[in-house]
Formats: C-alpha cells, structure tokens, sequence
DNA sequence: TCACATTTGTCCGTATGTATC
DNA sequence: AGATACATACGGACAAATGTG
C-alpha cells in the first residue's frame, strides 16, 4: 500500500449507484440534509441526478441499510433522513455472531474493559442533572419491578446514560453499540423477573458510588456486575 | 418497547427483495452456502424465486452492504460468497464518527484508555507470526522514512496489528474504526518527516516492550506517544 | 368515511460495457 | 482476437399502499 494509491483515486465510483449514495451521504455528513429532512420522490431524485430510477433504487437500498434513511411508500411519502447507524451495527454484529466470528465471551470481556474506562471519566464528568437522570432510571426500573415486570430496557438505558456522562462521543457510541446487542441477547432469552431486580441493585450501588465520587469503589463494583451478568449469558448460552 | 413486539414479528417482509435476501443469508448461516461459492446469476437467481430482476438485483445490494457477497462483473461472474462483515461494521463505525462530528481530542483520549487495555490484551496472547509481522512493519517504515518517504500507512497499521494480537474481535473493530478516523486526519494534515519517523521510534520501542512481556513499560510507553500524538494533533488543529 | 393523488414495489424489454475463455 | 456471459443501466408499465382533502 504506497500512498500513490490514496492520491490518486478514482473520481466517481465505477457503478452509478454507489456515486448516487456517496454524494447524498455527503450532503448529510455536511449538514445539507439533517435528520427528519426528507428527501425528493424516486422520480424527482432519478431527474435531478440525470439516471434511472432503478439506479436511485439501488442508492436508496445502500442508504437504507447503512441507518441514514428510511422509507415508507404511499402518500406523501420520500425517504427521511434517519441516523439509526447504531442499530446497523448491532444488527451487522448479530449477524457476525451467528457466522460464528465473533463470540459472546468476546463481547461482554470488551464491554467489561471498556465500561470500567467509561465509569472514570463519567465520574470526572457528570454534572448534576445527569445524576438526576440515573437516579430516575433507577427508580423508573424498581417500580417496574415493584409491578412485576422486567426492567431490561431501563437496565440497558443506564449503561447508556453513563457513557453519555463521558462527553466523549467514542465512549457513547462504542458502548451504544454493544448494549444494542446485549439487549437483542436479552430479548431471546427472556431474564427472569429475579434477575433483573438483582441488577437494579447493583445500579443502584453503583451509582451511589458514583455520586460520592468514590473512584475504585464504583469501578469493583461495576466488574462484579459485568462478571455476574458475563457469567449469566454463558450459562444461558450453553444450555 | 415490550416483548410483544419481538414475539410477533411479521411472518414475513412485506418487501420481495428482503425476503429474498434474508433467505439467502439463512442457506449461509445453515452451512449450505460458503464462502467462496458462487451465487447463480441475476437472471437464474429471478428465475429460481421467480421474481423479477430489479428485486433480485436490490437483494443483492443489501447482501453486499452488509458484507456476506461480493460481486464483479464480465465474463463469468456470478456472486460471490465472501465474509467481510467485520469490515462492514467498521465502515459503520466510521460513518458514526463523521456523522456525529467526533473531535479528534475525543477520539484520541479515547485511543489512549482503549489502547493501553489492548495492549495488556495483545501482550497476553500474541504469538511468534505475529511479533514477527510487527518487526516487519517496522522495518518497512523505516526503510520509507530513509528515502525520506512518510510512513503513515505503516504506522497505523502498527496498532491495527496490535489490536488483532489480542484475538478479540471486539477490539480489532473499535481499533480499525478509529485508526481509520485518524488516518483521515492525518492524509488531510500531512505530517511532516521529523514527526513520522519519531512515530516510528517509539513503536520500535513499544515492540521491543512487547515482546520482553515487560507490561508496565509497554503500557508506560504507550501512554507517552499517544499524549504526545494528541498534543501535535492539537496544535496543528488550532493553526 | 371515501375517493384521489402520490409514491413505492415490482415486472419486462433492451442496450451497453466489461471480464473471462 | 472474437465470442460469450454477465452486471450495469435505461425506459415504460402497472399494482399496491398510504396520507390528504
């Protein structure tokens, strides 16, 4: 790989398709087109870009399935702007995983990892009302708990909102991205009602930790929890 | 979100070429297709499911897009069974990054604290191949730097190595999609001889941490050439 | 509630460029 | 080098779905 090859590469991708759906990527990487904006009709796109309407098709499908767009038909339909990329990666992450190429051991030690990262620097950077936010996740979970039902979507929102803590993008979408799986994992297999009342306490620890600024006790908490929960999905996952 | 709407998805989609493609994806998750097998041609395939061949032709975009065919076209083409999904997620990744505007401080700090677990991760489960490879892509950049040729290929392909000693997939994901964002940094920067051959310098030390299993020292190491990357990425970004 | 207009989904026929034998 | 097979791309047509008046 010499950097002659970088310097000089084509000008427009050899298939019409791809040129179609760079460019409008283009548009909204730059900020043209933000999310809720729509696009033309198929027709409309195929006369302005001067080619087929089955070429726009082709672009449309590439966009759909990279999480820019979504299209619904009839009416005053056009493609809208969307940024569900995340749900791309998770979806391109099951699929790797029943290919066998990646392998939930793998996945939770990453998450493991990365998370005990995640806990420092939310810790250095949370501000009040985040701290207001965890603390009603939790008790939004607990009364779903109280009610008998599964608080599996407030569980997962608080490894979100810790990230978010962060202010650090990276951390917010590596993490999203991972608990988009571990959820899609959940959902198969279906936590029982003791579980998921054992990991709101452990939230709940946790963040108490956190709010005291208590470093090393929030960071042995939180592999205690990963490890309880990494254990959990591989005695499920060999059954 | 409750179960409910897991437990009665549609039976099935209500677009033809998603159905076709799911239902090729299913024959390679069954084993009856494998990489490096050949896919009849869009005419034969519209046949066999008897559809037509625009849907054909759009179920293999998806196919395509998500990493499980490739296609070339002439003389006896015909798809081509690949596995190239990990690729795919990082391209995601990386679409990610841009849409999301991800400042070059954010993702350098998050290189360092995600770097240095890898590191522990590669020193752990590297073999000889690939100390080997290391050395090889030391030498490679060095000879570049003596023809006074800049050696930034080499020197991010020294951390996507690293990422791949630690066999986790996880990792070599979150790595790759990162070194991509700085490698598009840096083409677009253009950093100077001076500053790619002191890269090269401390990876020849990192390397020779590495393979001495001297853990701290690697880490150490590490830590001082990623904060002194970030502080030349910084100045240069306020020019 | 109903009809209409718009838009996506699908099919067919055809032409062209390109890679392989 | 020529023939062949294939993907790419265009245009026209109709059906099905859906939001709006």
């Amino acid at each position: 790989m010499n950097n002659q090859e970088n310097l000089f590469k084509p000008i427009k991708n050899s298939r019409i398709f791809e040129e179609v759906s760079s460019r409008i990527k283009e548009l909204i990487f730059e900020g043209f087109l933000k999310v809720g904006d729509r696009l033309p009709s198929e027709a409309e796109l195929a006369r302005q870009f001067n080619v087929g309407r089955q070429t726009i098709r082709e672009s449309l499908r590439l966009l759909e399935s990279s999480g820019f767009i979504s299209i619904h038909r009839g009416g005053a339909a056009g493609p809208i702007i969307k940024d569900t990329i995340l749900i791309r990666i998770k979806d391109l992450f099951y699929d790797a995983f029943r290919i066998k190429k990646v392998s939930l051991e793998e996945l939770t030690l990453a998450r493991l990892e990365i998370e005990k990262i995640v806990i420092g620097y939310a810790i250095d950077n949370i501000d009040e009302n985040e701290i207001e936010e965890l603390w009603k996740n939790i008790t939004a979970a607990k009364e779903k708990i109280e009610a008998n039902i599964i608080a599996t979507e407030e569980n997962i929102q608080f490894h979100k909102l810790l990230a978010k803590a962060t202010k650090n993008h990276v951390f917010v979408i590596v993490v999203e991205s991972m608990m988009a799986v571990v959820g899609d994992s959940l959902s198969r297999i279906g936590p029982d009602i003791e579980t998921s009342s054992n990991v709101v306490q452990f939230h709940e620890e946790i963040l108490k930790a956190i709010a005291g600024k208590k470093r090393d006790k929030a960071v042995n908490l939180l592999e205690k929890h990963l490890l309880e929960v990494k254990g959990r999905l591989q005695s499920l996952e060999t059954q």
